[in-house]
DNA sequence: TATTATAACTAACACTTGTTAGATTAACAG
DNA sequence: CTGTTAATCTAACAAGTGTTAGTTATAATA
């Protein structure tokens, strides 16, 4: 019946599983592992999934630690032997995520070429899709939610989330060959991030393909540089 | 000190107070205004401004009937007089959102050729923009908080939305002339949508221009039509 | 096995939420 | 002025929130 089918018309959207990258998980959270037993660290890790996976599918208002606590099988006040509050817990599912996604990019970029704009970008551009749409319900939480976070939380995210940015900044400097903290590149920074992040909103991985949306925003960044000499 | 100035970083981020459309508001509610008298309609339509307000700063989560009561001295059991249900209440106001939206683009369309594909997607571009950032909080409140909203509320949208999205898709389709629904011009439509409503989250009128950035918008949009035969 | 530290539970707290019924005021008709 | 309708308030309700103190069960260590 709907002519052009919308995200919100699909019943089950927001309710994809995402791939469960254990092992990306793994990684990111033995990193901060200092002085917890393995079962607390499972625990912990647990909580911080289940978290991670109500605030992708139904945003930071629907994240009660009665809701995060049945999904792993404990009750809300055993989440506090792990996290000293909410914040905290809201702030930890964060920030690991934007640690994954600039840790992921960069890796992906020491494998190409220095010289090659063209191609660093795009590279970040397919790195970042699939973060935000098939590896990690931490990257997804935190670009839904990270608007409607409490301000403290949202200060302690923000080191991190610069580094993050200025990474974006720089390749599309790069890319077109401006200043990085020009106005320019600033707004197609802004362009960029704005189709690459409400793709949550939409992207349904069984009506859509990651590598379409992504050969399309390719072609779109392609126009930016064409514009200018290089 | 930030490298970068991103909206998260201004303490005064999100609180701007748009231009007092007032005359705008008065056509919209009147359209609707069946057997209410002159004060119902009054405090009705402070209630709708007031929720609408704190939707657009804060989000759907921060929208309590007691804190729409206060902005406009009742008490939140008032409310019921003029509506049903929170759910009636947000509803209103995000309808009147879409259908604000949605008119101003349509009008200024008449204003433009009826071949000129390209000006006539840049018009809309520029109409958009402007409901949005700087003369709508109605426009505003319904994008940011569409995707937070009860089903219920999403579920009474459907048609105005699917509407404002399919004006989109055939301005789309006519600009590249490919057909409004091919996989083509949805996916330009998601990349145009993402960077146009993400503006949202960042855009500071103390500091952005409108103008600038839909400027920008402009230049994506030529590739996608550049790339492809006439 | 006995002891101890770990990890979870119970049950409540103070508070906020949407909503409702009934009382109260304000505006206006006769 | 009187009576009636329109608009708002009061005060409470049941449900849900983050958080805490005290208690129990589990697991590791001696």
């Amino acid at each position: 019946m709907p002519v052009v089918r919308l995200a919100s018309d699909d019943p089950a959207w927001g309710n994809f599983e995402h791939g469960n990258c254990e092992l990306e998980k793994m990684r990111l959270y033995t990193a901060k592992t200092i002085g917890r037993s393995a079962k607390a660290e499972t625990s912990r890790n647990e909580i911080l999934s289940a978290a991670a996976n109500i605030m992708r599918r139904h945003g930071y208002a629907e994240l009660t630690l009665r809701n995060v606590a049945a999904k792993v099988n404990m009750k809300a006040g055993s989440l506090y032997y792990h996290f000293s509050s909410k914040d905290e817990l809201a702030t930890e599912v964060m920030r690991i995520g934007v640690e994954a996604v600039e840790r992921d990019v960069r890796e992906a970029l020491d494998q190409v070429s220095p010289i090659d704009s063209e191609q660093r970008l795009i590279t970040a551009v397919h790195i970042h899709l699939n973060a935000l749409l098939r590896s990690s319900e931490f990257v997804s939480s935190h670009i839904r939610c990270y608007p409607f976070v409490p301000d403290r939380v949202r200060f302690e995210l923000r080191e991190v989330r610069r580094r993050y940015d200025l990474l974006w900044l720089e390749l599309i400097g790069e890319f077109i060959n401006r200043p990085a903290r020009g106005d320019e590149v600033i707004y197609i920074w802004h362009i960029l991030v704005g189709a690459l992040n409400q793709s949550l909103e939409w992207f349904n991985p069984n009506r859509h393909s990651i590598d379409d949306y992504a050969r399309q925003i390719e072609i779109m960044l392609r126009q930016f540089r064409s514009q200018r000499p290089l």
